[in-house]
DNA sequence: CATCTTCGTGCAAACGAATGCGCTTTTGGT
DNA sequence: ACCAAAAGCGCATTCGTTTGCACGAAGATG
C-alpha cells in the first residue's frame, strides 16, 4: 500500500518535473526515435525503417508511426545518423581564399544559390569554405574530408597545380569542380563553358566590327578559365591574320591601384588599342573607371567586352557586351553531378559544358 | 577439423579483402581514436582527453599521443564527437530566400566572408541555406535547429513580422541578426549600423549642397533596415524644415522594369528630386542607368547618394558618395557574439553598433 | 496437417568519441 | 616511515541512429 503511494507520489513529481522542464527549455525537450517508438508503440528499429520509408513496413505501422512522429515534434539528430551511416548528407563548397577580393565578385552568391537550389531538392546541405588563407583552406578541407564533415565537394575555382584539388584526387574523395582542371582532365568530372570558344567569338565580334588593335586583360595567371579565355583570343587574332602583341597582354588582380598602371601602360603605348576582352565583367568596371580617368570614353575611344553577364553589367553605363555563362546553371550543374556522383559510387568522371550566349549591348562600336 | 579449416580460409580472405580495400580506397582507412589509442600505448579516454587538452593529462603521454595521432593521419570524426556533446561546432548562415534576386548583392559573400573569418578562427564551421522561397528556408531552418546541426544562428536581415525569428525566440535558440529586430528588440542580440543617424546625416550633405527636392528611394517596406534609413531621411527633412512629399518615396525591388516605372514617375513630376537618397549601392546603379535613359545626367542634374559602400560603387561612373557599413565587420561581429553566446550560454541580449562612416565622392554636386 | 515461404517486427551490435567514476601510482607533509 | 592527497590513466557507459539477423505469425503448398 506505502509503495504503492510512493510510486504515485514520484510518478507526479516526475511529471510535474517533465512538465517545468518543458515550460523551461522547448528546445532542451529533445525527442528520440525512442520516445516516438514508444507512443506508437513498436520497436525503434521499426521507427528509423519507417522514416527510411523501407518496403518491409506494413502501411498500417507507417502511419501510426507516422502519426506519432508528427505529435511529439519529432527530428531525426542528424549526427547520430551520420555516424552510424558514415555520411553527412552535406556538400562542401570551396571558394578561393578569400584573402583575395575575388570574392566581393556577384558571381560567388549566384553560383552558390544554383547550389543551394539543387542541393535542397535533394535534401543536402551546404558546408562552405571559411578560410582566410590558403594554408588555412587546406586545412578546412582535410578537417572536411577526413572527419566526415561533408560526402563530397564542389570546387567554385580551378587553378593550375592547386593543392587542394590533388589532394582530393590523392584521397579519392568525391568532389566535382567549376571550371576545367588543369591536369588529370579526364579522370575528374567538372562543369565548365566553352571559354576558348566564348573568347573565340567574343574577340571575333571586335574584329567584325573592324577593330584591329584588340587587348586582353585577364586574372591572374594561375586561373585556367583565364588562359582558356586568353586561348580564344589568341586564335581568333590568328586566323584573322592580325598579330599577337605582347604589350597588349595584361593580367592584374585588378585592384585599384595595380589597375590603373595596367591602363596607363596600355594607353600609353604608341598604338593604343581601340578594343579589349576582358575576363570578368568585375575587371571591365574597373578598366572603365580607369579609362575615364585617363579622358579615354568607352565605347567612342574603346571597346569593351568581357564574361559572366554578372546581374549588374547590364546596369552600368556603357552596358556590357558580354558572355553569358548562365553562373546559375553552373551551380545547379555542379550539385546534380557531384549528388549523382554520391549516389552511385563508381559513376565515371564527366564533362558538362554549360552553354553560353553573347549579350550585345553597347560597350563596342563598329568603326568600319 | 574441417571447421578450422574453414574458418582459417574465411579469415584468409577477409584479410585479403581488407587488405585490397586498403589499396584502394586510402580515404576510407578510417583511424579512429582507438587506433590512436592503441599506438600510443594509452586508452582511447586519454586520447580524446589529449584532444580536449585536459589538464589531467601528463605533457609527456600527450606528445605521445600527438605524435601518433600525427603519424597516423587522425582527424576526429565529427558525428561521432557531435553526437557525444551534443552539439556541432557549426553555425547556421540565414540568407533572405534566394528567389529574390537580392542575392545578387555583393553585400551577402562579404559578409559571409567576414562571419567566416571568425568562425575559422574559433574552429567553427559554416552553414548556409540553401532554401529557395520562404516556406522551404523555414522548413530549412527547423531542420537546422531540430536536428542537431547547427549550435547557433545568423540571421543576414531583418524583416518585420518574420516566421523565421519568430520560431527561434520561441524555440530559445542562440541567434544573432545582422540589421535591427523588428519587436523584442531587447531580448535580441543583434550587430546594426546607426541607420537613422547615418541615413540624416546623409540627407543633411544632400540640404548642405542646396538640395531642396530630396527623394528616397528603398527596398521593400518590410526590411527593417529600409525602414530605418526612410527615418532619417525624414527627420533630416522635418529638421531643415522642408516638407515631407510622398510623391518622392519610392519602394521597389529596383529591378530593371519596375525601376523604370519609379525613376519615369520621379522625373514627370512637376518639380522633379534634384537629389536622392537610395538605401542600396546597387539599387542606385539601377538608378543611374535608368537615369540615363532619361537624358538626367547624375551628378549634373540630379545628386545621388546611397549605402553599402560596395567594392564597385567607387568603380563606377559616377563614383558614389555611400555610407561605409563596413560590411565586413559587420560579419565579423556578429559571428564574434554568436560564439560567446554559445560559450556562455546565458549572455545576455546584446547590441552592437558598427560606426558608419560616409565617403564622399562625385554623385553628388553643390547646387549653392 | 505438417512444412515452407513471406511478411512484419524486435534485438542487439555497431558507428566514434566524451566523460563520470574508480583504480593505481606518485608526491608531500608530518 | 606512514598516511593523505593529488596526479595520471583506464573502464564502461552514453549519445541517437542504422541494420544484419532472428523470431514469430500468417498464408501458401504439398
Amino acid at each position: 500500500m506505502e509503495s504503492i503511494l510512493n510510486s504515485v507520489t514520484t510518478d507526479d513529481l516526475l511529471y510535474r518535473m517533465i512538465f517545468d522542464y518543458y515550460i523551461e527549455d522547448e528546445e532542451c525537450m529533445v525527442v528520440t526515435i525512442k520516445d516516438v517508438a514508444k507512443r506508437a508503440n513498436v520497436a525503434p528499429s521499426t521507427v528509423s525503417r519507417v522514416i527510411a520509408d523501407s518496403s518491409r513496413i506494413s502501411l498500417d505501422t507507417k502511419k501510426r508511426v507516422r502519426k506519432a512522429m508528427k505529435e511529439l515534434g519529432y527530428y531525426p539528430n542528424v549526427n547520430a545518423r551520420n555516424l552510424a551511416v558514415r555520411s553527412s548528407q552535406a556538400i562542401g563548397v570551396i571558394m578561393p581564399s578569400s584573402a583575395e577580393t575575388a570574392l566581393q565578385n556577384p558571381f560567388f552568391p549566384e553560383v552558390l544559390r544554383g547550389i543551394g537550389s539543387t542541393a535542397h531538392e535533394t535534401e543536402y546541405s551546404l558546408y562552405v569554405s571559411t578560410g582566410g588563407n590558403d594554408e588555412q583552406l587546406f586545412e578546412e578541407v582535410k578537417r572536411m574530408v577526413y572527419g566526415n564533415r561533408v560526402d563530397g565537394m564542389i570546387l567554385l575555382y580551378s587553378r593550375v597545380a592547386d593543392p587542394i584539388m590533388d589532394f582530393l584526387v590523392e584521397a579519392n574523395f568525391p568532389f566535382v569542380v567549376i571550371g576545367k582542371p588543369y591536369e588529370q582532365e579526364s579522370r575528374i568530372t567538372y562543369v565548365d563553358n566553352d571559354n576558348y570558344h566564348a573568347s573565340l567569338e567574343l574577340t571575333n565580334h571586335l574584329i567584325d566590327y573592324g577593330h584591329r588593335h584588340i587587348a586582353f586583360i585577364g586574372g591572374t595567371t594561375d586561373l585556367v578559365v583565364t588562359m582558356d579565355r586568353l586561348r580564344g583570343y589568341r586564335s581568333a587574332l590568328k586566323k584573322a591574320n592580325l598579330d599577337f602583341k605582347d604589350d597588349y597582354i595584361v593580367h592584374d588582380e585588378f585592384l585599384r591601384s595595380s589597375g590603373r598602371k595596367a591602363v596607363e601602360r596600355l594607353f600609353s603605348l604608341k598604338k593604343p588599342p581601340t578594343a579589349m576582352v576582358i575576363a570578368d565583367d568585375m575587371m571591365s568596371l574597373g578598366v572603365i573607371n580607369m579609362l575615364e580617368e585617363f579622358g579615354v570614353d568607352c565605347p567612342e575611344d574603346v571597346s569593351i567586352t568581357s564574361f559572366n553577364n554578372l546581374y549588374l553589367s547590364e546596369l552600368i553605363r556603357p552596358a556590357l557586351t558580354t558572355v553569358d555563362i548562365q553562373i546559375y546553371m553552373l551551380g545547379v550543374q555542379s550539385a546534380k553531378c557531384l549528388i549523382e556522383k554520391l549516389k552511385h559510387k563508381e559513376e565515371p568522371a564527366k564533362r558538362i559544358i554549360i552553354p553560353y550566349s553573347i549579350k550585345f549591348r553597347n560597350s563596342t562600336k563598329n568603326i568600319n
